[in-house]
DNA sequence: ATAGTATATGTCATATCCGGCATACGCGCT
DNA sequence: AGCGCGTATGCCGGATATGACATATACTAT
C-alpha cells in the first residue's frame, strides 16, 4: 500500500466514517476505504448484537483484544483479510457481506 | 468450480474441495475462501474485458505481472487487500463487488 | 474511593506478504 | 525449427501485519 496516502488518511482521521473524498482519493482508493469502513462497522454491530466482548471474539479468532479494537476502529494496520475473518467468525455469510456493501450508510438503530 | 482451479487452490495450500467444502472447512473459512475466489474470478473477467494484459494491470497497480497472475489464481500468498485493490483498479465499484458476492456461480459467457 | 469490566492505544519480535526477477509453459505465426 | 507474446511458478530480500503484552481510559457498582 502506498505509504504516503496512508499517512494522509491517518492524519485526517479517516476512521471518522465521513466522506473519504475530501482528500484527493482516486475512485479505487475510495472504494477500498469505504469497503473497509463498511466491514468494520458491520463487524462491531454483529459482535455487539451477539453479546460478545472484544476479548471473547478475539479468542475465537485466536487473536487479541487489541487487534479486535483496531479492526473495529478500521485502523490502517489491520488487513481486510483479518477484518473479514472476524466478520465471518461472527456468523456472517458472503451474502451478508454483499448486503452491507450494497446498503447506504445508516444511523444505528435504537 | 472447475477442476483447474481446485488443483491450483490445493497446490497453493488451501484445503478447499469443490461443492463439498464442508469437508474440512468451517463456515467462516468457507466464506472467506469463496469470497477470495469470487473476487479473483471477477478480477480476471474485468481485466480481460478491458483488453489488458496482466503486465499492463500490474503497471497500474505498481505491482508485477507475477503478482497479478497469483491474484487471478487465488494464490494463498495474495491478500484480500491486494486482490480488492486490483479489482477496483479495473474500475469496479463497491456495488459491483456486492453484486459478484451475491451472484451464484455462472459459466463464462461466450 | 476502590475494584472490576470493557474498550482504546502504543510498542515490539516475528510471521506473512510484497515487488521483482528468472524461468518455464503455451500458443500462434513465419 | 525458431520467435514473440501472454501467462504461470518459484524464489528471495525487504516491507508490513500479526499476536501478545502493557498501559490508558471510561463507566458501573459497591
Amino acid at each position: 500500500m502506498d505509504a504516503h496516502k496512508k499517512k494522509r488518511l491517518e492524519a485526517a482521521g479517516w476512521s471518522a466514517g465521513s466522506a473519504a473524498d475530501f482528500l484527493g482519493l482516486s475512485a479505487e482508493e475510495t472504494a477500498l476505504v469505504e469497503t473497509r469502513l463498511a466491514v468494520s462497522a458491520a463487524l462491531r454491530d454483529r459482535r455487539v448484537d451477539a453479546g460478545l466482548t472484544q476479548g471473547a471474539l478475539a479468542k475465537r479468532l485466536k487473536s487479541s483484544q487489541s487487534r479486535v479494537a483496531k479492526m473495529e476502529a478500521a485502523d490502517a494496520s489491520v488487513s481486510l483479510d483479518l477484518l473479514l475473518r472476524a466478520y465471518f467468525a461472527t456468523g456472517a455469510t458472503k451474502h451478508d457481506l454483499a448486503k452491507i456493501l450494497m446498503t447506504r450508510k445508516r444511523r444505528a438503530a435504537a
